[in-house]
Order: structure tokens, then C-alpha cells, then sequence
DNA sequence: GGTTTCTCGTAACGACGCTATGACGTACGT
DNA sequence: ACGTACGTCATAGCGTCGTTACGAGAAACC
């Protein structure tokens, strides 16, 4: 019978049921049965309650991923953290959203405390002897990062299609924050033939070519394949 | 004397000024000296205003940086959109936020005009030789970086305090989608046609590929057609 | 049991997004 | 020239919002 969280919950849920990701102050109060003046007592005002929601989603979430967390390896700690941001963020788009794009001035303290966690994560990859750099500024470039590909997902869905989005990018920042674990490491290979495939594709879609048309396509088929060997690119 | 433009620069003005970042319909009225109905005359409603001045404001911008964009180096044109839109951020912190995380459920168009342009841009770098990757992921993995590096930057600018935050974020996605120059990047401005012709032709004969026997060879043939300099040649 | 205090629902206030109505000016027909 | 039809736009209003003053009812204390 915590009247507190009984609010919390029927705002996200009414938040995550409304299209324009907003709520009324008074939708709230009807689903809990409660007058209007409980809500002020409670929260102050509906920034205080939105800020509320995020932070229990928040702790909410957190507190499932806290148990398992301080693994053996940083680095693998470093890359489940950004997957379950992104997670987070799909589970809980309108929650997310308020978290990292807030209409009110401050910034809920849930994305204080996330990213928080992640500079611990970073100071053991850190001792470990895997960062290349202050644990302070590779927790800006990493979240200001993380924080764009959820983002992207939760809002424009339609537009952000490549379903390895989220990893190529993850990827592509803690390389250049992390030493390689040995000297053979997988240093960035630069296939030859990829890469001559897809400058080849470009070149014969904006020149015209002594070839015919069928040749051309079928070529163009070929050379997409020669360029993705292993996956297959979203139609 | 255009009522339409001087409701989208009182409202672009109100926005700013604004600290939750919501305006309301009577004070752009107000402001500009005219009725209530001439707003839902001009824009439907109020997220047709809103929607008007994020299209308004990246329209202008994109006006300057069009005129110069196109030059001889697409990577540096490439830097230089990361650049940009980062400024545009820090410049019209308001009118980013709308665009790329909006209450509303459409997104501006002028969010995709931006990723077309992107995606221009590494069209170009592909017909260089540059880009390890098809053009449409790659712009997806940078433009989501890039709103992600740009949107903490103007919505927690007490958190994230390097100044080196966008460029460092830049040039990580950058490398890991970019093929080095030396490396296997035939010169762009003598015959482009021929060099990756030529170039695929010799990987292929080293390396194995997806290709059958059959189909190697017929390409092996083309390609020679498209390497011989009989073909027609560009004034 | 009477008084005080605490709690909480009712009702109201100002501001909001949005729209129906009517006044005003203009152009046209006779 | 004068009446009429039409387009334009401000006034005024409706319903809803966030927020709060007020009063009723319950509980606690002397």
C-alpha cells in the first residue's frame, strides 16, 4: 500500500503509453485513487515526479546488473555495460528519453550515477593495465557515445536499421581508448579485397563504364558480395 | 513584412530564452503582434511550429555550409560534417533538441536531410577508396555518435568537460570505418575506373573469394575491359 | 469529551492549446 | 454611388493543464 510507488509505476506506465511521451498530473492521481495535493507532498512538483520515475527505473535496473558485475575481466565488465545501456533504453524508451534529454534543467541523478559506474569499470580496466588514457575522459567519450546509439534506436527506430549498430560503435570507441590484450592481436586487418570491391561498386554507380547494362548489375551483385563475405547488409 | 518568418524567429528567440525549452503559442502571438488563429493558420498546430523552426534553423545552416562543401579531400568534408554539426548544436541548443529528440512522434525533416548529406559525403569517400564499409551503415554508426557527442555536450555541459570530447570521438569512428591513405588507396584523381579495376583484378588473383571458377573468370574479364584505357575517357 | 493537530479530498485559480464567432475592410455587381 | 458578398483576422471563449487554498474528517492529547 506505498502510495510512493504506486504513483511511480502508473506514471511509467502512462508514460510509456502515451504517444507524445507526456503525462498529466492528474492521470496520475486518478489511476492511484489519490487527491491532487498528495502528488505535490510526495514529489513537490511534476519534474520532481519525473525525476523520481527515471531514478527508480534507474535503481530499478541497476540493481539486477550491481549483483553480477565485478567479473574477472574489466573489459568484458566495459562492453556488457554498454549493452545494457542500450537495453535499458529499449525497454524503457520514454524513461530514457527523460533521462538524457530531460525538459527540466537538471539532469536526474540516475545519469550521474551511471556514469559513475562506468568510470569505476573504467579505473579496474585501468589497473589492469588495458586503458590507454584517464578513466575520466574515456568515460565522456564512451557514455557521450553510448548515449547517441540508444538515442538513435529508441527515437528513430525506422531510420537506424543496422542491427549491429550498437556493437560496431561500442567497438569502434574502446579500441581506441584500450590497449590490445597481446602484440597478435586482431590489429584491423585491412582486407584488400573488401575494399577494392566496394571502391570498384562506388566507382561503376557514378561513372559510366564500356559495360551493359545486365553486366553492370550483375558485376554490382558480385562485388556486394565480395565486399560483405559474412553478413548481409539490411535491405 | 512576412508574418510566417517573424513567427519562427520569435518563436527560435522564446525557445532560447526559455529555460525548460517550451514555449507557448500565446507568447510567439503575442510577440510578433498578431492573433491566435494566424499560428494555426501558418503551421496547424503547435508542433507545426516547432517542427517549422527546426526546418527553418538547419535550413539556414546548411545554407552557409553548402555553398563550400564539396571539395577535393571527401574525408576532410567528412571531418568537417562532424565539425559542423556539433556547432550547430552548441549554437542552437533549443532547436537541436527538438530535432533530434523531439516530443512529438515525427521526427524534422531535417534530421534525414542531415543523414542524406552524410551519406553523400561517404559516397564520395567510397568512390576514393576510402570507406571499409557500405555507405548507409557507415552514416548510420557516425551520425549517431555525432548526436550522441553533441547532445550531452548541450544538455550536461558541467559533465562532459573535455574540450577534446568531439574530436577524439570523431576520429575513433572515423578510423575504424576509413582505410588509411597509404595503404591501398589508388590516386582518386588520375582514372579511377581502371585503378580499382585493375587493383580488384590483383586481389583477386591471390585471394580466394566467394566467387566460383566460372564467375572469377568472367569478372577477370570484365575487369581487363574496364582497366584498358580504350574505353572513353573524360575530357 | 473537548480541543488541537494532522491528513487529505474538493474546488478553485491562472495559464495553456485550440477554435467558434463576429467585426472590419475590400472587391464586385447593378 | 451604393448595397452585397467575401475574405481576413482579432476577440472571446472552451476544455484541460499544473498548482494550491480551503475545509471536512479523523486521530491524538489533556
Amino acid at each position: 500500500m506505498d502510495v510512493r510507488l504506486q504513483m511511480l509505476e502508473a506514471a511509467e506506465k502512462l508514460l510509456d503509453a502515451s504517444p507524445d511521451r507526456d503525462i498529466s498530473t492528474r492521470a496520475v492521481c486518478e489511476a492511484v485513487g489519490v487527491g491532487a495535493p498528495m502528488l505535490y507532498r510526495l514529489f513537490g512538483d511534476k519534474n520532481g515526479l519525473l525525476s523520481a520515475v527515471v531514478d527508480h527505473g534507474f535503481d530499478r535496473y541497476l540493481a539486477t546488473k550491481r549483483a553480477a558485475e565485478p567479473s574477472a575481466d574489466p573489459v568484458a565488465d566495459l562492453k556488457a555495460g554498454w549493452d545494457t545501456h542500450v537495453a535499458f533504453a529499449k525497454a524503457h524508451p520514454a524513461v530514457y528519453r527523460l533521462m538524457y534529454s530531460p525538459s527540466f534543467v537538471d539532469v536526474p541523478s540516475a545519469a550521474q550515477e551511471a556514469l559513475r559506474l562506468l568510470r569505476e569499470v573504467l579505473v579496474r580496466c585501468a589497473a589492469a593495465g588495458r586503458l590507454r588514457i584517464d578513466a575520466e575522459l574515456a568515460a565522456q567519450r564512451i557514455m557521450a557515445a553510448n548515449i547517441g546509439v540508444a538515442l538513435s534506436l529508441v527515437s528513430q527506430p525506422g531510420t537506424y536499421t543496422d542491427p549491429d549498430l550498437s556493437t560496431r560503435v561500442r567497438d569502434a570507441i574502446h579500441d581506441s581508448l584500450l590497449v590490445p590484450v597481446g602484440k597478435n592481436a586482431p590489429k584491423r586487418a585491412d582486407a584488400p579485397l573488401p575494399g577494392a570491391a566496394l571502391q570498384l561498386a562506388a566507382v561503376l554507380r557514378t561513372e559510366p563504364t564500356s559495360l551493359g547494362e545486365q553486366e553492370t548489375q550483375l558485376l554490382l551483385k558480385w562485388l556486394d558480395g565480395l565486399a560483405a563475405p559474412s553478413s548481409k547488409r539490411p535491405g
